[in-house]
Order: C-alpha cells, then structure tokens, then sequence
DNA sequence: TCAAATTGGTCAAAGAAAGTCAAATATTAA
DNA sequence: TTAATATTTGACTTTCTTTGACCAATTTGA
C-alpha cells in the first residue's frame, strides 16, 4: 500500500469510530503522521474522498485551521434518480465507464451489476450497432437499466 | 513450453495457494522473473485469464500498481459458460427473457443482474437498433454480459 | 489597525506503474 | 510448403502518486 492509501484507510476508520460520520483533521498533523508532505493530504481528499465517492471535505485556514471531512449518506434511490436524470442522449464508453464506477463506489449498484453493464454497454456488445448511432444506443441500454434498479 | 505458458501456470498455481482464488502481482516483477518485457503480462492476461476462461482481472497504474486475478467459482461457471455456447447469433426478447431466467432459477445469477440484463436488451432499450439488426445486437448484448459474469 | 504567524490550497514537474499497438518471429494446420 | 495463427518484443501512451515551490486566508498580538 502507497502512502496515501495509508492515509485513506486511516481516515477512513477514524471516521468509522467519529461520532457523525464527522470527522476533523489537521493537514500538517496528518502529513507529520505520515511523514509526507503537506500536498499529499489534499491528494488523498481530492482523490478518495470526493463527493462522488459520498464525502464532502470543508476547510479552513489559519490559526486552528482544519479539514472537515463528512460522509454523506445519501440514499440509493435518490443518487439513482440524480444519475439517470443527468444522463444526456449520447454517452460515450468511457463517460458509461465513470458513472457505473461511480455508483458501485457509492455503493448504488453491485460490483457484478456494474461490470455487467458496462458489458452491455461495451464496445464488443454493440459491435453491430453503426458507429454514428452507438452512443445513442448506449444511452438508452444505460437509461433503461439504471430505471430497473431504481 | 513458450514463456507465456510458464507465466500463465505459474500464476495458476499461486491462485491455488491464494487466500480467495484473487492474486495480486506486480507487472514489471513478474516480467523480471521471467526475464521478458512488460507487456507480455498483458498478452498473458488476455490471452490466458480472460473472463471467458473464468477469471477477471483488474489492475491500476502509478505508483504501487497493480494487477488483480480473481478465478470465478466453478459450477457456476460451468452453467454459464454452457448457456454462452449454446447462443445463436440472433436472440429475440422471449428467448432471452427464458435463458435470464433460468439462469436465475439456477442461481447462477443474481435477480437484481438478471433483471438488469433483461433491461439492457429490451425493446426500449434497443429502440435506436434497426429491426432487422436487434436480434444480432440482443445475441452479442448477452453474450459479452453473460461472458462477465462468469 | 496591520504586520507576523499560522494554517491550508494550487499547480506543475518528476517518478512509478500499467496499457496499447504493431512489427518481427515462431508455430501450427492445410 | 504456405497460409494462418500465436507469441515475443519494444517504442510510445496513459494513469496514478509523490514532492516541492509558491499562493491565499485567518488569527494573533503589538
């Protein structure tokens, strides 16, 4: 395991064990901690504890400054809805690719149901399908089974 | 013997001894072991560890990187792969509906995926597709999903 | 008030893996 | 033998991580 993903796994018990699923930091703490520098924290926010992976990280400077990190419990059906309304009427692989990767880390869709339909949505399932007209298809594959499992 | 069959038996026989059937290796350590260039890993991955042959691999780049094989249960598999072999290359909607769901009854597959899959070559779904082309997509829609899920 | 001290933020470069693709070889089947 | 298929190799690409120089916001205290 990489620092950071030291770092992540820390946080993400200490989280476990905070009283709200709150959880307040000090990013020179933290860094000394891990004996890293300070950058790396904001890393480590940036890339697993993002809002799509259900965390919203807040701040403040100067004396008594602190990261604030809050894991959001925002229910399935709800972030669904949100997904599949955003959804436009093309969809290229590798966006289909982030938004299913998306819902499995928040925990939305299975990992099997997400690997599956990024299979159905893969480029060798619609083979047949004319390049002009795929990535409509795509969407639609995507809209419809993202309904199902509203 | 070649050099891939020597890696693929070797990475066989670790994912006997594995904890849960998944291994994990590094790319550039196994192609130093067996003193070939990097990218033979990948011809070994996809030539030999492919999800048709029942494994899934996954990996990530950068630092402490990695390259995750995950053997899939057996007798599912079996089931599986024997419904792959046996699709034609056109599929209507009954057709595929009555597979998903036998593969349900059989628990080789989860309700929620099977639900999923149904919807992913529906008629709505699949509105875009030519007539005359669905059932060739539908065909290729279930195989590489079901290839997946193996 | 306002300058110094105390925090955290940004960004880009360097480093560390893994991925892709196509050319060159080797092997197999007809 | 010859054509098809499978393997090997390496140059180039992409992604993820680490590091550090410089920037911005708050608080503190003279």
């Amino acid at each position: 395991m990489g620092i950071s993903d030291l770092i992540a796994s820390f946080l993400q018990e200490s989280l476990d064990e905070a009283e709200n699923g709150v959880l307040e930091v000090q990013r020179s703490d933290l860094a000394q901690r891990f004996n890293c520098v300070p950058s790396q924290i904001n890393y480590v926010m940036s890339t697993r504890f993002s809002p799509e992976r259900g965390y919203i990280v807040e701040s403040r400077r100067g004396g008594n400054g602190y990261i604030r990190i809050t894991r959001v419990q925002v229910d399935r059906q709800t972030l669904l809805m949100h997904v599949i309304n955003s959804l436009g009427r093309q969809m290229d692989l590798p966006s289909a690719r982030a938004i299913l990767s998306n819902l499995v880390q928040a925990g939305a869709l299975e990992e099997n149901a997400g690997r599956a339909i990024l299979a159905a949505v893969g480029d060798k399932a619609l083979a047949q399908v004319p390049r002009e007209s795929r990535d409509a298809v795509r969407a639609d594959i995507l809209r419809q089974v993202l309904i199902l499992q509203v």
